[in-house]
DNA sequence: GTTAGCATGTAAGGAGTTACATGATTTT
DNA sequence: AAAATCATGTAACTCCTTACATGCTAAC
């Protein structure tokens, strides 16, 4: 079975609602996922050739026919899903997969949970949450191993980078609670406990 | 000139202390950078022969003469800063370089602090909270404009992410704070505001 | 004696960026 | 008429990981 990388998901998802163009996904992709993590087009335009190659989407000239051959802008290519590609998002989405709780695929994963039943978006929470465990403990193993080598700013570093993980789990804590109490819904809860 | 990135410059300063062997390396800079970040040999033995080569570090076979002939241990390699290598550390830790204030290179430049200068730490510490502002305002404008197509798992995550941000500018305040009132001072001060 | 940790390296390959190349449309 | 934004793509290159290949030493 091909396997389905992170960014071929993230088009998968948001070509799942309206068939857009190559330019549109960037822009959307990066709105959607913070406007760091914004990818080059010579990540994405590749990603989209492969993409058609395997049946996932489809190809639409804009105005296909000669309706106004000499002024025609520049050729759009709009781009939608196939049924194989449909069928594939439904699969990935169910299947909470190969690791979706690594930091970049956590937030794809996240960002797709409207369409994502409540028991795959449960099990894809507590995934990333006792990932994050794991890092804590070792992180604080590691501090507490750290009293000789002992630099003021290196120690500052490994706090702040421990309190940071910390909040992750709270945040991680209360949209598993909300997710217990209302299975059904779309709202992720209240916003946690600001700051 | 020869770039530094930010991977020799890692090296640099965690040699500068004491001559150290590949493996520890590896183990030491997962541990002050916290144990993600981990790099891998395939990455960091590479890396050590570009700098022999270029003549900023230098090898020292343990026990060059013939001390214990036959039961020798696994020929263990201990690398050590050059003349050459420590004056390249020099200049890199006064001059704040290319965008010392990227993800990645901060932390880097953070955990060498202690070997910094004052006003180069106040350097990059603001540099690094001009950077966090941008994203700050590219955010929270996109959050605005965000009314349409709103799902409410897509919101959380921006909205997580903001504060995520706004943290990590309050703890740059902090440490700025405490710059410019010890400007000498070892210390980065009290741990900031804690949870 | 076998597992876990110490120790060094290479080769292949993945995932992405930057820089290039080109050109239309909209706004100022 | 200049600048910004829309729009698509390729080629070269960088940085890193994984998997392989090898072997010693300490602990259980």
């Amino acid at each position: 079975m091909a396997k389905t990388d992170v960014l071929t998901l993230a088009i998968l998802g948001i070509l799942q609602d309206q068939p857009l163009h190559g330019y549109q996904i960037r822009k959307l992709l990066g709105a959607e996922l913070g406007p760091f993590r914004a990818l080059s087009y010579g990540s994405l335009y590749p990603c989209l050739r492969r993409m058609v190659d395997t049946g996932l989407i489809e190809t639409a000239g804009e105005e296909p026919g000669a309706a106004t051959p000499a002024s025609s802008r520049r050729a759009r290519i709009a781009y939608s899903l196939t049924e194989a590609g449909r069928t594939r998002l439904t699969e990935e989405l169910a299947s909470a997969g190969a690791s979706s709780w690594d930091d970049d695929t956590f937030d794809v994963r996240f960002a797709l949970f409207a369409h994502t039943d409540s028991a795959t978006r449960l099990r894809i929470l507590e995934g990333r949450r006792s990932r994050l465990s794991e890092r804590l403990e070792e992180v604080s193993e590691g501090l507490k191993r750290m009293h000789e080598r002992h630099d003021a700013y290196t120690a500052e570093l490994q706090r702040h980078g421990l309190e940071r993980v910390e909040r992750e789990v709270e945040w991680l804590d209360q949209l598993i609670e909300n997710e217990r109490s209302a299975p059904g819904g779309d709202n992720p809860g209240p916003a946690s406990a600001g700051h």
